[in-house]
DNA sequence: AAATGAAATGTAATAACATAACATTTTTCA
DNA sequence: TGAAAAATGTTATGTTATTACATTTCATTT
């Protein structure tokens, strides 16, 4: 069994990385760790620890991302890609919905952002509040 | 006593809010709110509640800036502005200090984006890790 | 100055988010 | 097949944040 990470079709899931995975991919919105750990008590859940440690192998793989202004977890959107690029977020206040967005103009900026101030840039986190355009 | 929010010299802080600022003024690194509480517990701060509500106040203002990838707090950076515009926060995962930057470009950038996307965009959370120039 | 209402504060309890530590099982691969 | 690495199970604990309720401070109006 092979884990070619970041290569879109050959990351084979381990049981508890597929079941927290598929919850994340049939949720319409962003769950907690604890709201995981909730919708899988029946496949057998009893901790958080079950939860966190399947999130942070996933998070790696780049097949979910935490949006960390609200402590909650998606599934990535890129169904058939690298999931190698950083994102925009738009999360609507209101309906808690998100929508991530891949942007290489904004990559860019805040690639030549940080060369600017000599920062080795390792992660980016950009995440919009607001309303979507269904709740206005 | 006057509270012109943001208008940079006229906010007169209360006795809580000011000691929290203070304690983050003086501080290098971001700060969790339980690390304000442990250091203003000389001050008579007893419990958590204390901070958060100055806490609440003082980014209401705009004179602290929540790091949401850290959940910690900084002071605002730009000592006499207005303290209204968005930022971009370089965090740097080994000296966790902080470079708050002001980024017109970068805000024309996502306002685009989220009108692109029919957004009402209200809050922007910037925040890119890596190492800062004195680390490498 | 007394009355009022809004904002700020004090305190205890609890909720929500996350990790440490240790034992065991499963998987990988030489 | 046997050793090493990865994943899992479980308990306890650490960290971050809010609810609920009582009291005090402070600006404003009369």
């Amino acid at each position: 069994m092979t884990s070619d990470v970041h290569a879109s079709h050959a990351v084979s899931l381990k049981k508890n990385q597929k079941l927290v995975h598929d919850v994340l991919m049939t949720a319409e919105n962003p769950l907690s760790a604890y709201s995981i750990l909730d919708l899988l008590r029946e496949e057998g859940f009893r901790a958080p620890l079950q939860v966190y440690r399947a999130l942070d192998k996933l998070v790696e793989f780049g097949l979910v991302h935490k949006l960390e202004s609200l402590n909650a977890f998606v599934a990535c959107s890129h169904q058939e890609c690298s999931h190698e690029e950083p994102a925009v977020f738009m999360i609507c206040n209101q309906c808690e919905s998100v929508r991530e967005l891949g942007d290489t103009g904004l990559d860019n900026h805040l690639g030549k952002l940080a060369k600017k101030q000599d920062f080795a840039l390792k992660h980016t986190t950009v995440e919009l509040h607001g309303q979507c355009s269904k709740c206005t």
